[in-house]
DNA sequence: CTTTTTTCTACAGCTACTGTAGGAAACGAA
DNA sequence: TTCGTTTCCTACAGTAGCTGTAGAAAAAAG
């Protein structure tokens, strides 16, 4: 039987995650000890190791839960969780997509200050320099 | 002389956002109309484009407030704006790393996946598979 | 037996907003 | 001017996914 910091120190997660991940019902109630301290076996071991492996690859709680539920009920078919895994790797694709442009951006923004006075910062004058969002957003609202 | 929702849909903000701003410190409190209505000049509008064309390249709330403030001061130097600029294409940078890294996984992960069974459904197992998160956090913990 | 570590509950705080309720102000049309 | 619609006001709760705190009890170590 394992206590809670033990769990923690084996999955790598905090003891009061664990409590969290309880409290939102993604971890059953686990049994205590006389004098009420959870105590855990091998199947919350592995059911938390699950989660942080999925956490770690991105995954939402939300998400979670439901490749738990589905690996609850075997008669269903994997399409399923290939589906959530597909969903979650087009989230990935989208994000990095838009990280890019960032990082294309800030160098951009970078390489054209030339350590001068803050008065001609170019850095200050693109993030100031609003004209394309202003108009942007002025054609697409009115 | 704006109202709070005219300057909204002029930056891309929502309302509260605004608010919510004002309330924060970032943006200032601004005049009133007689019946006690927020009224904007072109200043604000200003400082609320920076803000958000900041917040759009994934400068934290955080990190807009030190630009303001540099921006304010004259005699400083560029170099701290450049600095806080550079650690921002860091952070940008290392997001990327992780996230390609996530990519390979669930590709991988996916490619295994023959939409068979749930019983010997790839994904599952590839998650339930924390042999070496477990002796990761074992070896390093302990 | 004493000291230190771990655990307990309950709650507040974090980022950056977003949404809601209930009411007042502003604006356009008749 | 009156009506109806839209926008605005304050104040507060909620979102995701934790993290940190306080004060007390249990467990482990010496």
């Amino acid at each position: 039987m394992l206590s809670i910091g033990t769990l923690a120190k084996r999955t790598g997660t905090k003891v009061q995650t664990i409590r969290y991940y309880e409290q939102i019902g993604i971890m059953p109630e686990p049994g205590r000890s006389e004098g009420g301290q959870r105590r855990y076996g091998d199947e919350e071991l592995d059911r938390l190791a699950f989660i942080r492996h999925s956490r770690q690859l991105g995954f939402s709680l939300e998400a979670i839960r439901e490749l738990l539920d589905l690996s609850d009920s075997p008669e269903r078919s994997c399409a399923e969780v290939d589906a959530i895994a597909q969903r979650q790797l087009r989230e990935v694709e989208a994000r990095i997509g838009r990280l890019e442009a960032l990082r294309v951006e800030l160098r951009r923004m970078i390489g054209e200050c030339d350590q001068g006075q803050m008065a001609d910062c170019r850095i200050l004058q693109v993030l100031r320099d609003h004209e394309e969002c202003l108009t942007d957003h002025d054609r697409g609202g009115a």
